[in-house]
DNA sequence: TAAAAAATTTAGACGAGTCTAAAAAATTAT
DNA sequence: ATAATTTTTTAGACTCGTCTAAATTTTTTA
């Protein structure tokens, strides 16, 4: 039984690693959990007691076997509340981050499982996110950053990177992007990386090179 | 902002403090929150500090207005949650309370308003206990138990107590009795309390005394 | 109404999670 | 390859909520 402070750690370390791929520092978990990086050795001591993670002092720590599957579970969570949230309550998008923070922390396996019935078992989040199933197994194609899409090319949006705030949601609605809407490449800026765009064929808007990496499109 | 502690704290003063019009000792609340008497005299001087209570030493606290007022926006939640996962997600009545004791502290105006949306606004929770408005006002008619009423009697179950356990809402379902069920007194016996019983004019059961305090029906 | 019993509070300690400041190790730059 | 810098860990302290044991107050009983 993991407390609601180690779940936080876990799910961190689980993302920051890319889903377990590579080590993790003590700075970047730190960084990511806005905590002081003294505070982040003891918690990883304790993880790592509990065979969630390994850690190597001075090294970093990397996510085991169960680590991965715990992460997966409270992923799983967070992103079926967030799909809760958007599809029975009419949440906006840019709403539900917050609120799934909290919700993802409940313990009941009953619960999320009657959760994933009621919404008929989806398989990706409000943003376009993969829901890991009941055994944590994650199935998406291929997702790529818009910036990387050639010019001239009509690409289909599958998904948004949501970071702690909000407001790049609110902008991507206000330009009239969403998860399913058709991009046309129409020019690629050479000296700052931002890109000429068509959404859905009726609108044409610039978007930065940031917010293009943060746009996921089908290949 | 309370703690998810004072929170729970709060909620049983309230509910030992039959809604604020009694005052509760020390050692009654260390048994409803399953602590000892020297965490709750620290507990109650934080709430009084927060002006929830007033406290006075050795005589035992009391509910002010805000608290009342924050303890009824928990009453609230939770009784929401009860009633999303009966009538939602189809839990029975017996399997609502853990999660629901979870539920109730999350930190959301807006999630329990589209809450209440979704459920249709509903003035009673699963157990037949009113939930309070928004503005924590309860509309409850009158509720005597089923044990004080007289024989020959019938009248209609309007609400059940549930304590801890969940076994007394096992056992009410399984004898047939449900919010709702019009109940005929056949008998009531004179050396032990226990009454018989006829269920919707179809089955005849007897009831102890204990159960029949704790199955709230029409005067 | 004084002694015994019960209830309550105080004092001091502990674990969880956090912090600051100082020490230690690793990295980088000269 | 040694010095400077950065990263990380250790040490010690703090808050929250809890506990036990001892002291105090209230209540009961004789």
């Amino acid at each position: 039984m993991l407390s609601l402070t180690e779940e936080n750690y876990l799910k961190a370390i689980y993302h920051l690693s890319d889903g377990g791929t590579k080590s993790v520092l003590t700075n970047e978990v730190a960084d990511a959990m806005s905590t002081k990086p003294a505070s982040v050795t003891d918690m990883v001591k304790k993880l790592s007691a509990k065979k969630l993670i390994t850690y190597e002092k001075y090294y970093g720590v990397t996510i085991t076997k169960q680590g991965k599957t715990d992460a997966l579970t409270i992923i799983r969570k967070h992103r079926l509340w967030e799909t809760f949230l958007v599809q029975k309550l009419n949440f906006h998008w840019d709403q539900v981050h917050e609120v799934a923070e909290q919700l993802e922390h409940i313990q009941s396996p009953l619960l999320i499982e009657k959760l994933d019935e009621l919404l008929n078992f989806p398989i990706a989040d409000p943003h376009g996110h993969p829901i890991p199933d009941k055994n944590g197994k994650i199935h998406t194609g291929q997702q790529v950053p818009l910036g990387d899409i050639a010019a001239k090319k009509t690409v289909t949006v599958l998904a948004v990177n949501v970071k702690e705030s909000s407001s790049f949601l609110q902008y991507l609605s206000k330009i009239g992007v969403y998860i399913g809407a058709k991009l046309s490449i129409l020019d690629k800026a050479e000296f700052d990386g931002s890109i000429e765009i068509m959404i859905d064929g009726k609108k044409k808007v610039f978007v930065s090179k940031e917010a293009s990496q943060n746009i996921l499109v089908t290949p």
